[in-house]
DNA sequence: ATTTTTTATTGAATTTTATTCTGAAATATT
DNA sequence: AATATTTCAGAATAAAATTCAATAAAAAAT
């Protein structure tokens, strides 16, 4: 386990909301010089705990409007996906989660309408080894969609100036 | 929709994988002059077509070891959430989708195990109204995750040195 | 087709920020 | 307590962001 204390916490925390903080910026909210923010944003990547940097672009603009998760029940034989993981690589996914219970996968994709999803199971999914059956669920309405994680900031102990 | 052009794609596309990628770095990628990409840059952030830019950070840094996707069936009385979407604002929920189908809502959640997932069920998704039943499905291994999408680049025409 | 209007781009000037480095302070180790 | 290690600040420098006026290109209107 890594240790981070309160001030990592708290650049973890502002970066989380707005990867593209200026240093400077950051380092005049925890009243530091901007040379230390550095250092120890520097660490942060290093050691993995910052992972990457990402834009999120409004799925609508790229004509991406459906949202569906498709469960993927497959068989644990040698050649199939459940062993090879292959199903990650298949275009347009977002997510592969390999789940406890009857279904194997749990696949997150956006694709334009359900024709092209379907499209893409007949064309994409179909090569993959050892499926026995797909159960979709798609999405209405997105009432929340982050990757930020709960930061727990124990209170503004060295709060600052603006 | 909005149209947008192959020098709008690509940026999209830099920028995608890398939030904080230069305004200089990405003028030199596609041969143009800072000031144009700033201002295209903000043009795509004013429309709403670049949402966020977002840090990525290892989950396990903050011992949020476990990820679950909970579906919940509710009721549509009028007080019930399927109303007032009051489960969005339950907190260390990172997704929550109305979907299609028997269930009506999807949750995607981080917690620290599934003790703490138990004990957010309780504590905190008890409080919402209307809740008939739920059915939770705990992930062993996440074998892709992004937010990443698809973008249609029409091949390098302007492509650049290095 | 020509003019007008709008939009996009450049290049230079300016401001802001990132980055490096050195030494001091704080912290941990022995 | 002495040593080693880490963290930080402050100054100096390099790099990048930002502004702006002039130009070019595109679109719209006549």
């Amino acid at each position: 386990m890594i240790e981070l204390d309160n001030i990592d916490l708290r650049i973890l925390s502002l970066k989380q909301d707005n990867a593209c903080i200026s240093n400077s910026e950051l380092a005049k909210e925890l009243g530091m010089a901007p040379s230390a923010m550095l250092e120890r944003v520097r660490k942060l990547e290093k050691k993995g705990i910052i992972e990457s940097y990402n834009t999120r672009i409004n799925p609508i603009a790229l004509n991406q409007k459906l949202l569906a998760f498709i469960f993927v029940k497959s068989s644990t034989a040698p050649n199939s996906c459940w062993q090879d993981n292959s199903i990650k690589d298949l275009p347009g996914i977002q997510e592969v989660h390999h789940i406890a219970g009857d279904d194997c996968f749990l696949i997150k994709i956006r694709t334009e309408d359900s024709q092209s999803l379907v499209k893409w199971m007949r064309e994409e999914l179909s090569k993959i080894q050892g499926i026995i059956s797909t159960r979709t669920t798609i999405v209405l309405e997105t009432l929340k969609e982050t990757t930020n994680l709960t930061i727990p900031l124990t209170q503004n102990e060295n709060a600052q100036q603006h």
